[in-house]
DNA sequence: CCTTCTTTGCAAATGACTTGCATTTTCAGC
DNA sequence: GCTGAAAATGCAAGTCATTTGCAAAGAAGG
């Protein structure tokens, strides 16, 4: 774990919510380089620290948003899932993730396996609405 | 309807999968310029012909994939869900949404408007596990 | 025909993300 | 501590899906 990691670490437990690698850069202070960043997000969910899902919002494009994963082998976080607003675009919480059982049956059904899944809901906050 | 969207709508709507800009460019037989191309699926999905979602895959990076909706107004389909295999990067279409009902709860409970959601397994086919 | 609005092609631009390479750190073993 | 190989980093250039400016081509209506 180097300096950079842990910072970017840090960066995203600290994040009450999902974080592009710009924002994590940001927020580093530029204290280290843009592709360091990139590299270390890349590490970070390689190895469990963190997870990732790419969402798309006209104001901000196509781009890829980190959250922290409770420390890859002790800590017992279920991953979680997000709302975002396309007005003021902040990240709301979704609650337990119902979709493993869905995706159990899913394996099951076809025989295959299924290693993730991605959800997320799109739509307007309750002070944008 | 112009010639071009009713090109791309029908290759959406024969495909059995989701299919990236560059797929309908190409079964297009490149008849018309690929910026015409996402300006047609654009079209599509603002007019509610077509939906689209975001998905990165080691393989292909980063790219958009377009499913034909039936009919805006008539035809009766909910959207689909897909799993994605990690190993022949084809699509299976997932059993019935079971999203919405997730989606109502959580707009009572926070009081906002979710508007769409976006949910899609990744991981290996029978084929390829 | 003629005018106006929309669509298209072409080429250049954008922007998130990646990579090659030379330099610096890290760290295990002495 | 010192040393060398392996891993990480900075910087600059590259990639690639997607977008956009602009002028030419079509469509619609009178
Ligand atoms: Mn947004
Ligand atoms: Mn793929
Ligand atoms: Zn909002
Ligand atoms: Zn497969």
């Amino acid at each position: 774990m180097t300096k950079a990691r842990e910072a970017a670490l840090e960066i995203l437990r600290n994040a009450d919510e999902p974080q592009t690698a710009a924002a994590v850069f940001q927020q580093a202070g530029n204290s280290c380089d843009l592709a360091t960043v990139y590299r270390t997000l890349h590490y970070l969910e390689k190895h469990g620290y963190a997870e990732s899902f790419v969402l798309y919002c006209n104001e901000h494009g196509t781009e890829r948003y980190y959250t922290a994963l409770s420390s890859g082998n002790s800590g017992s976080s279920a991953h979680r899932h997000w709302f975002h607003c396309e007005g003021c675009h902040r990240f709301i919480e979704i609650g337990n993730c119902t979709v493993n059982s869905l995706a159990k049956e899913f394996e099951i059904e076809h025989n295959l396996s299924v290693s993730r899944h991605i959800l997320y809901f799109i739509g307007r906050c309750s002070d944008c609405r």
